[in-house]
DNA sequence: TTTTAATATTGCAATATTACGATAATAATT
DNA sequence: AATTATTATCGTAATATTGCAATATTAAAA
C-alpha cells in the first residue's frame, strides 16, 4: 500500500489529477509565471532566478514537460521553454464546467 | 533536503500550488465529481462510490477541505459535504489569466 | 580537438503522501 | 444506558517527492 490506486479512475479524472499535481508545487508555479513574464527562456534563465540548483529546476521542468503544461524546443546546446497553452484550456474548460454546475447547485 | 522551500515563494504562488496539489489526486477528482453529481453527501455515500476504505476517503475529504476547495456542515452525527465554489473561481481566474497572456506571446 | 556552455541523469538522504486496520469520538436511536 | 450509525484519528507500511552534489551528455566555440 502506499501507491496510487489509478487504475481505479477513469482517464479523464488520471488525467486532470495528473495536471494539477504537475502544478502542485511553488517552484513549479513559479517557472510557469516566469514564463509568462518573458515569454520564452532556458533553463539557466530559471535557475537564476529560482532559489533552486540546477539539476532540481531541470527536474521541475521535466515534471511540467511530462504533465504537458510546458513545451521545450531544442536551439542549439540550450533548450527553449515556454508554456503550452492548449494543457492550460483543458483545465480552464474543466474547472468553467465545475463553476457552472455548482451555480445551479444550493449547498448544505 | 526534501522538504518544499515555501518560504522562498510568494503567497499567491504558494496558495495556487496547495489548491492544485489538493486536486492532484484522481480520487480527490472523483469525490469533486461525484459532488457534482449529487449537489452534497456524506461521508458514506463517497466511501460505497470510490475503491477506498473509509478512512482513506475522510483523510482525501480533510485535504479538499484545507485547501477549500469543499465545505462541510455537521448535520447531526454525520457531515454534508459540498463544493466550494470560491476556490474554484480562483482557480479558473488564474488559468483564464494564464490563457489570456500566452495569447499575445509566440513560442519557440 | 580541447574547452566551454547548457541540460540531463544518477544516486542518495530527508521528507511527504497514500492506504488501511484498529480504535476513538460523537450523536442519534432503541 | 446500551446500541447503532457516522466520521475522525492513530499508527504504520509502502511508495513518491523534493533537493542537491557529482557526473554524464550534447553542441557550440576557441
Amino acid at each position: 500500500m502506499g501507491a496510487t490506486k489509478t487504475e481505479h479512475f477513469t482517464d479523464k479524472q488520471n488525467q486532470i489529477a495528473i495536471i494539477a499535481k504537475a502544478l502542485g508545487h511553488p517552484a513549479r508555479i513559479a517557472i510557469i509565471e516566469y514564463l509568462l513574464k518573458v515569454n520564452e527562456c532556458i533553463c539557466g534563465d530559471i535557475v537564476n532566478e529560482l532559489p533552486l540548483a540546477q539539476p532540481t529546476v531541470s527536474q521541475h521542468l521535466k515534471e511540467l514537460k511530462n504533465a504537458g503544461l510546458i513545451k521545450g524546443n531544442i536551439e542549439g546546446n540550450a533548450i527553449c521553454y515556454c508554456i503550452n497553452e492548449e494543457t492550460f484550456d483543458i483545465l480552464k474548460g474543466y474547472f468553467s464546467n465545475i463553476i457552472s454546475v455548482t451555480k445551479t447547485q444550493k449547498c448544505c
